[in-house]
DNA sequence: CAAAACTGTGTCCGTCGGATACAGTGTATG
DNA sequence: CATACACTGTATCCGACGGACACAGTTTTG
């Protein structure tokens, strides 16, 4: 695995260190920023699917190969997008680690629905930069004080990421075939003429049309975790507090 | 989109009716169950990337063009494989809703530790096959009886799936890089001479190091989330009795 | 002014999913 | 039993993908 090992030796270099200027040859007409906001820009229209090589370097008016100057490969393109997309970690001011942490993640959500992508690049083995790790250090940061282990704070957000990714990749599937339909229209076609083999699914989905009103997947989950955090934090017997 | 309308039809009849057999012609030399059975255990031991219409086919002592004899793409195929990886719904015989929303989320990480590629195929607008749907029955029954109401109930198994899929995904990256190290090693290289940027993150790294336990993240969660979901339960006035 | 360094381009390769045309094979019908 | 037809597997071809490589043009340094 040396090849992979060099390559992620030049991600981690990419991701942060600022880039040298060399000092002779042409000036090069692209930067780093650029290439990562084209590839974001077409993310964000097309899909991750469309980010090519190509792609991008059409929207740049260049050729592929120019690209190549830039980066190693697509790996650190998509790392570099990545991070333009994630941006800088919210400050939360407001006190308390409970109301933090339903921000921070309410944050990361409303990012997450921007570029519905990231809750794909943001997954396995990778090199991490400077942005995404931003985002941990102020959930972690939201839970100092609050009487929890370390392995706990780390399970939280965890907990909490994963919530609001899950969520938010639901939304964008449901957004993508019909306007609002989520599980509602692409398992009731699947349900018709089966509801003996299905039946607490086909009563949920025969009340949830009755109910009718509007469902904030991502709030009911955040306040369940958080609910029981709380609890725990409780438990833990210092629960006021918190930076 | 006609073509992807005609190709979920296709999709819906591969997962849900029975294969009719054809009259005449040579018998065929495969079956869709051999192949999803080979695309499986292709994407369980090289991961998902390597499972290739050419590599399948290899696998099988047939031609890459042969596939398409049975399958009308690569979609299909992946549905397949995911409805064979699944496996059947597990019955869930103990009493009370937590206990068996508890084993539910065991199960399905236990699922997908076996089968990591099963969070990727498992997400987006798709056509949803029984067995798929026959996981989320169970997990949906489960909390019949216990007050939610039905945006509240597939929220709770949209949580709990989604926590397992996040915590599977995090091991899986894990022990591809290195033995058991998960977020502490890879973090904590680009951490090494940046204390003063993430004084959090470093806190609780060093905390994790010093307590040095074991960490159970899907237990942790789970157990977070299910106090979160008694609480609603039993706010809503009647947590006793459940199916 | 020449050498060196750097940029962008053109060409080529292997692999991917898939369309299409074709040859072989087995069954149903005359 | 012979023939037509349905069905199978194969061979060939295509465009798009990521990427290697050699080359021509441009700018700075000696």
């Amino acid at each position: 695995m040396t090849t992979a090992e060099g390559a992620s030796q030049e991600t981690y270099r990419l991701l942060w260190e600022s880039p040298t200027a060399p000092r002779r040859g042409p000036k090069p007409t692209l930067t780093l920023a650029a290439i990562a906001a084209a590839g974001v820009e077409l993310a964000d229209e097309e899909g991750l699917a469309a980010v090519t090589m190509q792609h991008i370097a059409a929207a740049l008016g260049v050729t592929k190969m120019a690209l190549y100057r830039y980066l190693p490969g697509k790996v650190e393109l998509v790392a570099l997008m990545t991070e333009a997309a994630m941006g800088e970690a919210p400050s939360l001011d407001m006190a308390g680690w409970r109301p933090k942490l339903h921000e921070w993640a309410r944050r990361l959500f409303a990012g997450l629905v921007r570029h519905p992508w990231l809750a794909d690049t943001t997954v396995g083995a990778r090199v991490i930069g400077p942005h995404e790790l931003g985002w941990t250090e102020q959930a972690v940061a939201a839970l100092i004080g609050t009487g929890l282990r370390g392995a706990e704070i780390l399970d939280v957000v965890a907990t909490l990421a994963g919530h609001a990714k899950a969520i938010a990749q639901q939304a964008a599937a449901a957004g993508a075939q019909t306007a609002e339909a989520g599980l509602t229209d692409a398992i009731g076609t699947m349900l018709r003429g089966r509801e003996d083999r299905f039946p607490a699914l086909v009563a949920t989905l025969d009340a949830l049309a009755r109910e009718g009103g509007q469902d904030d997947a991502l709030d009911f989950g955040l306040t369940r975790i958080l609910d029981g955090v709380e609890l725990l934090v409780t438990a833990r017997g210092q629960g006021s507090d918190a930076g």
